[in-house]
DNA sequence: GTGCGTGCAAAGACTTTGCACGTAC
DNA sequence: GTACGTGCAAAGTCTTTGCACGCAC
């Protein structure tokens, strides 16, 4: 449902790269808290990590029973949120879904996205002239910047945004 | 539970000024349809115009029945489902949020937001810097924008933001 | 042996839908 | 008189929680 744009991402660096060490940022993670990394743990962390960065909590179980790994609807959501807690997912929510997005963000600010409102497609590109301008819109208003969520509502090419037809 | 910081809306009208055509908009689109402008919507409308530009949907229920106006719960989702369809109103998901915000729209960009993660406080603020990004990236990658949504999530001077204290 | 983890099922929270009755054109 | 609108209650979704059993340290 979700797809990249390699396109847009093309001076950032591809997911794969940063994944190694995830898992032990993870373990690390649970470790601090004398939290155990069980089997289910480390699928739940791997089917996320085959993910292109943005996925929902049915579908990454989904993928994990196609893998052949049985996890308990309980145990993923409880997994996510560990894996929230580990900074190294964040949610995010999208305009009229139900459920719950998930994206990569270890330890930076997870990708901004544009979303397409006819086809359901959804690029994910990083702009630092957008966390420029949070920054600088945080430091107005006397804040602190944690993180923010940017997401385009739009028209991708196929769905008959593309070149403005001039009109 | 939501504010506006007046501060960083000056350069921008109020929202108050723009309400007035708000009724005619709405009615417009209902007769369009052949649906008929109920004293239930019109007083849903009427509370919506009373927020400061971002509600949810059981709080605007509240404020009704305070107001002395019942209106049922089915009519109150359904009412703004048809202000969405006008334009008016915008759903947003805010992080961690079970429930749909909504924001005031009427047929412009919606306001950008800042909330405060932890005293949950919401400033509402608009900046031609955004939208002028937003364009660009979507020209960048051949799409049409519609629109965005732009959340900054962070610490308020009073929950420890405020003037980055040196370290 | 204590305590954390898992699966299942039930509970929760928000939103939508079915239905019967009421009201506007 | 037909069609739209409302309220109520029930159904739906996604997510969280309670509980008993099992496994790790």
């Amino acid at each position: 449902m979700s797809t990249s744009n390699d396109e847009l991402m093309a001076s950032d660096p591809p997911v794969a790269p940063i994944l190694a060490p995830l898992c032990a940022v993870f373990r690390r993670h649970l470790t601090a808290q004398s939290l155990r990394y069980t089997p289910e743990r480390a699928e739940v962390l791997a089917a996320v990590m085959e993910t292109d960065g943005l996925f929902e909590a049915d579908a990454l179980r989904d993928q994990l029973r196609t893998d052949g790994k049985d996890v308990s609807k309980a145990t993923v959501y409880r997994t996510l949120r560990l894996l929230q807690d580990a900074g190294i997912i964040v949610p995010i929510m999208l305009l009229d879904a139900k459920q719950t997005h998930y994206q990569l963000a270890y330890g930076r600010d997870p990708y901004d996205l544009m979303v397409c409102m006819e086809t359901g497609q959804i690029n994910t590109f990083r702009s630092a002239a957008v966390a420029a301008i949070r920054d600088e819109l945080v430091a107005e208003a006397g804040w602190k910047a944690v993180g923010h969520r940017f997401v385009i509502y739009g028209l991708s090419p196929e769905a008959g945004g593309g070149i403005p037809a001039p009109r």
